[in-house]
DNA sequence: TCGTTCATGTAACGCGTTACATGATTGC
DNA sequence: GCAATCATGTAACGCGTTACATGAACGA
């Protein structure tokens, strides 16, 4: 069955997705062009590339580096597997896009889901968006039961800790907010416009 | 070998320390009254007293509820086990716990660390706290290269993605400012009540 | 008595890393 | 020629979870 519902290979997709590219270059991207990825290691990285040709999402081409002008490969300049993303990896990773289950609002799925949300409908990112700040919200009732149980037996340092992260979590709620409420801008200004914006 | 240096132990090690209990408590303090450490599961947290007991460091005590007036077992009333340090199980912790290295900075072990500097010299918790920082510093700069290089070719949602995470580690760093600043107030008062006070 | 919570445990698996092995290409 | 870095891969292991199994104690 191999659940295989990982983050590597969501971001893996739509970063090829992009634009098609060999494994190395690949990890440096999920490193620092989408900052927010952490350093998978190639240990990782190169199997799931294999599944996922073997999915039939990604195909392999040998051949020269893609962004390298000087085409001309003279014998067989390289070694390096250029991946690109089939049709099937397409449909693929809009499935993967369209869900907006539990699973995309934890951690570390929402940052990935974050950053495709400019291949999204405005639907699916109102959802997950606010999906996300309620799980948020959850966690900060629960912080505020546990510390309203514990505040007193607790040393100075434990409870800057809980504030400290208590304060971190509010001020991501805040950041949805003002996420969500520029989304919500946007749609009312589109509906506006459809309608014929008669009002004025 | 089993390099064991997981949070788990230390965590489990620290709250122990503090008064002994079993398992199952253990697991419910885990998850909020040191209300950062993550949640571990049971399928974690017994194999992992299990090894700290062969280590000698924890040891086993059938018998009732610690927090538990009523004492009397009428026969064997549960089959709780509690777990309390021993005398080594109290060096091995307070040896992890002068330990500066870089491990001390990584995001989950630091947790941790802070949860219990109540237990720490002054002199370790600044040397954590500075790691910490610079660990940070040193991320920041590479999120700040980063941007500059791909700044124009991203989309809005990965750029406001990069630009919250930075925030976000900024501000973390505006935190751990504050601590040392007033740990090394609190020094410098010290040392001076240790003089002898002279100026005033 | 019957469901809930307390309490302990194990086996299989998921998902990733580390350490290792290999070799081409580039720049000095 | 030689070092650095680009580039691809694998095997062993670490550390944790899920799902399962078991049973005592408590409250309605």
């Amino acid at each position: 069955m191999s659940r295989r519902s990982g983050v590597l290979e969501f971001a893996v997709l739509g970063l090829v997705r992009e634009s098609p590219m060999h494994g190395y270059e690949l990890r440096k991207r999920l490193n620092t062009s989408l900052g927010v990825f952490r350093a998978f290691s190639y240990g990782s990285l190169y199997p799931c590339l294999k599944t996922l040709v073997q999915q039939g999402w990604l195909a392999e081409e040998p051949g020269g580096d893609p962004g390298d002008p000087r085409g001309t490969p003279l014998s067989n300049r390289r070694a390096k597997i250029v991946y690109r993303l089939t049709a099937e990896g397409k449909e693929r990773f809009e499935e993967l896009l369209s869900q907006t289950g539990p699973d995309a609002w934890e951690d570390e799925h929402f940052g990935v889901r974050f950053a495709f949300f400019g291949q999204t409908s405005r639907d699916v990112r109102m959802r997950v968006l606010e999906g996300r700040r309620s799980r948020l919200e959850e966690r900060l009732a629960k912080m505020r039961a546990s510390m309203a149980r514990t505040r007193e037996k607790l040393d100075a340092y434990t409870l800057e800790l809980q504030r400290h992260g208590m304060e971190s979590v509010e001020r991501e709620v805040r950041w949805l907010n003002e996420l969500i409420e520029s989304e919500r801008e946007e749609r009312d200004r589109r509906d506006q416009r459809d309608r014929g914006d008669t009002t004025t």
